[in-house]
DNA sequence: CATGAATGAGGCTTCATTCAT
DNA sequence: AATGAATGAAGCCTCATTCAT
């Protein structure tokens, strides 16, 4: 009788193993045995699960890609009406209501994954799928406050901040005022589409 | 007599040779031999006028911060009165006007910069004091408009669309929509701080 | 009723796998894994039925040597009578006639295991056995024909011409004229004992 | 003042390394290390003087078909007269003279590159050149005694019984009666080509 | 018998740094 | 100052073999 495989979970594992890593070493200085070390594991199986340390990297970006996406699910769907408006502060409090403090290991992690998109061809590919799948739902919500026209520059404006305060937080700890991140994002927000208690349109 | 010492020029190119590479290649993956042969050099060279290849990071951290620092004092400069709105905008354009695509190598490094600050110490000491003294800058530009109380909070969400524009357009370029960096900054400014046609108020 | 072994047949699929793999990869390049999978196995199998992968190659080697045996026989069968310049024929069409093209990879893999018996010791045992029967059987055929004396010699040129179209079809595809190999090497043995009975074509 | 260049000395080192150790040991089991200490180097010596492993292996190759081609040289230039029958002897003798004792380990890794050959494409490129050359030379010079269509397939066989007698040599030492192959092979070019000049056996 | 996960050693390669000239 | 060879430490990856199920 073989035993169950175990693959998907030794994955996670190793995935985990990635993140940890990177968020203290980057990910050139995060060793495969120290991964594997991080996941509890012998360093012979990091490639018996994966194809090489690429593969883990690019698995670790969807994943990361999956739970934002989910903390934007979570939050649009307590938005009860079709308010468009409270919708965009709910998809900027999903990214920084939790990505500012609440995981300061996989903010790390993203800014990193960012800079490595920047040489790795592979990288940048899932990268730029995930960030423009992203974008895409932040101007989608914007289009429907201030029409199609104005929303793809709005949007980015926003998105840029949120990766800004990713990137701020992540290398210069308590230079962000605690806790301003989302708030401000949100005035941002208010200033660019108009304010979220009233109506919407421009 | 001794030979006139060319030290500072060959630290220029090394330097030069270090932006080149890292842009392209990320800090770790830019060995000391590509940044001798980006700078015209052998690679022995390298280490005679540097201890090692760190001090060339941290070398060029400051060299990046200095030119962005003149380019601010230019901006400044050409707002004749004390508008002190108007020089919130002139700061915000001297990072994105040119940082947005007029340097690109420039800004990629800056990125891969950013998640260098997240592991190595050294850095991050060169790479923090840099981006404190920036953003003291914007926050007292944007205090003298809305006050010291708020003014952090607001000056760190403009500092941080800025930083988020450089990892955006460095990481997936053609992704935020061409020319909309400056103007969109400019544009949140004007939400957060009020418009800067007129006058500023408290 | 223990269930009936299959271990026998389960060799054969290894063996087989083995034989694949290696012609195509070599023998250190041709990893377990490879075999295992090109025998339609799991991998863990193949220790269950060889201690290790050099007796898979031991058992490739008598294998191939029995095939070639039995290529012999078979030709030698049909010379009727005890025509000694015949069967010398025989016996080099028996290598020649199918190890040219019709079976690339048996080919290949010989010339591999030619290569490997230099720096195993185990497998140049087995090889050098394999190669001394083969040979001392050419060289009984041709000492019917030349005597015993001048035997050696010619039996070990005619059968180095037989290894050397060996390696020269495995390692250089197309440099041998097509067909040829057969009909030259038996044109060696007409000038070196005399022509076979009739005569022996343009 | 520059030390001198020594790469070309250190790269005749290196691969000389290669030939000891492949020899003994085969391709695949000659570690890097190993060679660079055959050739009394230390190990990362050898990728600043060599891109790989396998481009030592290729340098080898092409070296080694050089000395044959010098020692071709020297025998035929004492052929004094046009004679092509004599020059036939003569190219054969230059490998097997040699070749067959005189250097073993370039013998066996003769042999070894023949094997290698088979699984790496860029070791067959090089090896087929250098094979097609010389059964090329041969050629031709077959062709002066038999004329222009008989001469592929002739001087094929010849060749092949020179490799086969290579391989024989290496993998079985001992087996071929020792100083037989030159006169054997010259014998086979007797029978193939008609008797030279007077004649040279028993 | 069979499966597939696990282990751990070893190999090729890269590279910062040092050194002789 | 400058050159380029030399060193030695890791790092990623492959793989034969073992083992729990």
């Amino acid at each position: 009788m073989p035993r169950p495989s175990n693959t998907e979970e030794r994955r996670q594992q190793i995935v985990a193993g990635l993140l940890k890593v990177m968020s203290e070493r980057g990910y050139e200085r995060a060793s495969v045995a120290e991964i594997a070390k991080a996941a509890g594991l012998g360093p012979g199986l990091v490639h018996y699960h994966f194809r090489g340390k690429q593969e883990i990297l690019l698995t670790l970006v969807e994943q990361l890609a999956a739970q934002a996406r989910q903390r934007v699910d979570a939050r649009l769907a307590r938005v009860k009406r079709p308010d468009a408006r409270a919708q965009v502060d709910a998809f900027l409090e999903a990214y920084l209501a939790t990505g500012d403090d609440a995981a300061p290991s996989a903010v790390a992690s993203w800014v990193v994954i960012s800079a490595e998109a920047i040489r790795q061809p592979e990288v940048r590919a899932v990268y730029e799928q995930v960030v423009r799948a992203d974008l895409k739902r932040l101007t989608s919500l914007v289009a429907a406050v201030v029409g199609q026209r104005k929303a793809p520059a709005l949007a980015a404006g926003l998105f840029a901040a949120v990766q800004g305060y990713f990137v701020l937080s992540a290398s210069v700890p308590g230079l962000v005022p605690t806790g301003s991140a989302a708030s401000t994002v949100k005035r941002m927000a208010a200033g660019l589409l108009g304010p979220a208690d009233a109506g919407e349109d421009a």
